[in-house]
DNA sequence: GTAGTTTCCTACAGTGCCGTAGTAATAGCA
DNA sequence: TGCTATTACTACGGCACTGTAGGAAACTAC
């Protein structure tokens, strides 16, 4: 009469699902415990399934955290470039403060896609790091467009480099995008005050607007 | 007639050469595979002996990071804080050019030093980054106090956020020291070059310097 | 209700690292 | 030359995680 306790069966779930559900797990942990924490038991444990459930539709953490980049890197692209759209033309400093201000509503009004790529820290794989620095040179490059673009409007001088200008923006950006979200003492009115006088008169070789 | 063949002997040290060796050994790995590749049986590998001799000096991988946070710290903080006194007065704009200048010059010339630090990248232990972000913090106040004191002669507005002007500072001054460290587009004449135009009449709420 | 399919679980072998107990080699000194 | 303290090595047990094989449960359709 050995009845060894089984496990209670969790729901069953077609494949998509699953890696949906696994996809979301993975992300909970990042959130709570960082980096550090993820791996393909703590991630079966976290969606309450075995690990083997986990390997019938991924074939290692590899694949399933590209899976989660692919997914997070979609969300955060596209708040990115609704932003900052190709075409887009800093005509003048009260623009490029209402950019700044946009991203900031951006970052703090979706705080589970933003911390994990701003609030980097510690134990972050490989994979997912150098994934996140081809999109932030990805970024910078758009940037140094739109900058040489509006260079005479903003006022910047020829001779300025406008990609260690765009070095600057983005490394700025992901400064203070972390401060938004991690930091108690900075809030996101400070932030926003703090750069608005850091900025339009400010910020790079800017002349003040006319008129 | 069992002729177990035995490790040759290592060097025998008395313990404080053994964790100078030690540290060597483990900044080196860290030099050459990132945070990544650190453990006892690594830094024993490289040190060319057996984990338990690690385990004679230090108790384990905790102290032995710590002890060698202490020295690069020291390192640091050294060559940080003789370009970045507490009573530094910025004076003017060219003032906060020269300043820049030495602290590109000291990262590009101890490279052993500030890679650690500056190119944290992924998987670096969590204990050493919480010490170099407190280090970072103590950086900030430090460059607080003196932004404050130079206000006035910087033409800083009187409402700007002092502090949020020191974050932006440390976090650029990060990005830029990563950049001279790492990036083979970005020389280091190029990044002074870049700088220079973005320091002097652009940075900051900066007046000119007059005459 | 029974066969077939899908999905899940248990169990095991394997790897890399940790930490420690016990033993062997070396170096310095009598 | 031998004795002793110091320093190093071997060998083991343990933990956490990885992947996989094989069996058990649950749905689905007839």
């Amino acid at each position: 009469m050995s009845t060894v306790t089984r496990r209670p069966y969790a729901a069953r779930l077609p494949p998509k699902q699953r890696k949906a559900q696994l996809l979301d797990a993975a992300l909970t942990l990042i959130l709570r415990d960082g980096y550090g924490g993820v791996s393909i038991e703590a991630i079966a444990a976290e969606a309450g399934v075995t690990r083997p459930v986990v390997y019938g539709v991924y074939r290692g953490l590899g694949p399933l955290l590209s899976d989660l980049l692919d997914r997070q890197q979609a969300r955060a692209l596209a708040q990115l470039f609704e932003v900052l759209p190709e075409e887009l033309w800093l005509q003048d400093a009260a623009t490029v403060f209402d950019v700044v201000e946009r991203l900031g509503r951006r970052v703090v009004a979706d705080p589970a896609t933003w911390r994990p790529i701003l609030a980097a820290g510690p134990g972050m794989p490989v994979a997912v790091w150098e994934r996140i620095d081809a999109d932030k040179a990805r970024l910078r490059r758009q940037l140094t467009l739109i900058l040489e673009r509006s260079r005479a409007d903003l006022g910047l001088a020829p001779q300025l480099d406008a990609e260690a200008l765009a070095h600057a923006c983005v490394a700025l950006a992901e400064h203070f995008g972390r401060l938004l979200l991690e930091d108690e003492e900075f809030g996101s009115e400070r932030v926003m005050r703090a750069l608005r006088g850091l900025l339009p008169p400010g910020r790079g070789a800017m002349r003040p607007v006319p008129g």
